[in-house]
DNA sequence: AAAGCGGGGCG
DNA sequence: CGCCCAGCTTT
């Protein structure tokens, strides 16, 4: 039998059970593409659900503050993403009147909609035959077909686009799409995957070849940058004084208190010969902790952020000025924050 | 072509 | 501790 049939057949058997799978309608499928961007579904799935609880149609979601919707993606990373699918929305809801771009080439206009994407979205809602290629593609393609160009780099990307539109079923995209991917992410796993019960043992060249450890072959990882945070928790008995990370750079858009980065770890002594410290600070006295001695350690994917708490109780706060602003201790927590500092507020507040 | 962007789960 | 996840955008 051919590769797309024995797809389509185990899917119908071993496929999970998603909301987005009891849907075409266009605004759910993009919000759960979304979502699960680079995001496994165990922790997208929570997202999608409170996504759509508050914003049922794309109207909603337009029509919402950019903030609430930062707030309701708090903790899912990679927050362009969120600022992308709100533009989007007001796109499709004001110019659009509320209907989704139809076709592969249209859906690729769309900011945050890349490739995968617009294919997923073209061929789920509207059964375009357009093929997908995400991780779990990638994988179940070099392995069955013992492809060992790297998937990272342009030829990897254009030979494995290709051979993905020479194998998807064109009768039926919407459900093979889905079936290579559930595949991937079920049976053609990354790791220990278990060949001996696999639908196409008979046929994947890596089984044949021992080579499924080894396949796909990726390029290099990049290296990890240190960087050193003084966080400086300024408050009086009713207020604190938080920022908004705007320009580039990680979490664009979510709050944090005033911040002292470094090029190296520094001594209280030093922290308070920062710029920020006597601006926010002045001549008044007050007095300071560290919340923890040893630095808080947040990992990303490509930077590691030593981080420390510095709590400067104050009488009074000062007259701030952009980026700065009052926020009352009450009110800390509605505001959308990276895991880091939602961490502390939660210890802390 | 390469870099930048989060957070979590798993072996 | 390294790898990977229903990738996209910017440089």
């Amino acid at each position: 039998m051919k590769f797309g049939k024995k797809l389509i057949l185990w899917y119908l058997e071993n496929k999970r059970s998603m909301p987005w799978r009891e849907t075409r309608d266009p605004y759910s499928i993009w919000l759960s593409e979304i979502i699960l961007q680079q995001t496994r579904v165990a922790q997208g799935l929570p997202y999608y659900l409170s996504f759509k609880s508050a914003f049922p149609t794309v109207f909603d979601l337009a029509a919402a503050p950019e903030e609430k919707v930062l707030k309701l993606w708090q903790g899912l990373g990679y927050y362009s993403r969120a600022r992308n699918l709100h533009a989007t929305a007001k796109y499709v809801a004001d110019e659009l009147g509320g209907t989704f771009p139809d076709s592969y080439a249209s859906l690729l206009l769309l900011k945050g909609v890349g490739d995968y994407t617009a294919s997923a979205i073209a061929s789920i809602c509207y059964d375009e035959a357009v093929p997908v290629v995400d991780g779990n593609v990638y994988r179940v393609l070099s392995r069955y077909l013992g492809v060992a160009t790297p998937i990272n780099t342009t030829q990897g990307v254009k030979e494995f686009k290709q051979l993905a539109k020479a194998l998807l079923e064109v009768k039926e995209p919407a459900t093979y799409n889905q079936a290579i991917m559930e595949f991937g992410a079920l049976q053609c796993k990354p790791q220990s995957p278990d060949c001996t019960q696999c639908v196409l043992d008979s046929d994947c060249v890596a089984l044949k070849e021992k080579k499924v450890g080894e396949l796909p072959v990726k390029l290099k990882k990049q290296k990890i940058k240190k960087r050193y945070f003084s966080y400086l928790i300024i408050q009086t008995n009713e207020e604190t004084i938080l920022q908004q990370r705007t320009g580039k750079g990680i979490w664009q858009g979510l709050y944090e208190f005033p911040l002292v980065e470094t090029s190296a770890p520094i001594s209280y002594e030093e922290l308070k010969k920062a710029s920020v410290f006597t601006e926010l600070l002045g001549a008044q006295t007050y007095e300071l902790s560290l919340y923890k001695e040893e630095a808080v350690i947040h990992k990303l994917s490509h930077q590691h952020l030593y981080t420390w708490f510095y709590v400067v109780q104050v009488q009074c706060l000062p007259l701030l000025s952009a980026p700065h602003q009052k926020v009352r201790l009450s009110d800390v927590e509605r505001y959308p924050v990276p895991i880091l500092i939602g961490n502390f507020i939660e210890a802390f507040f």
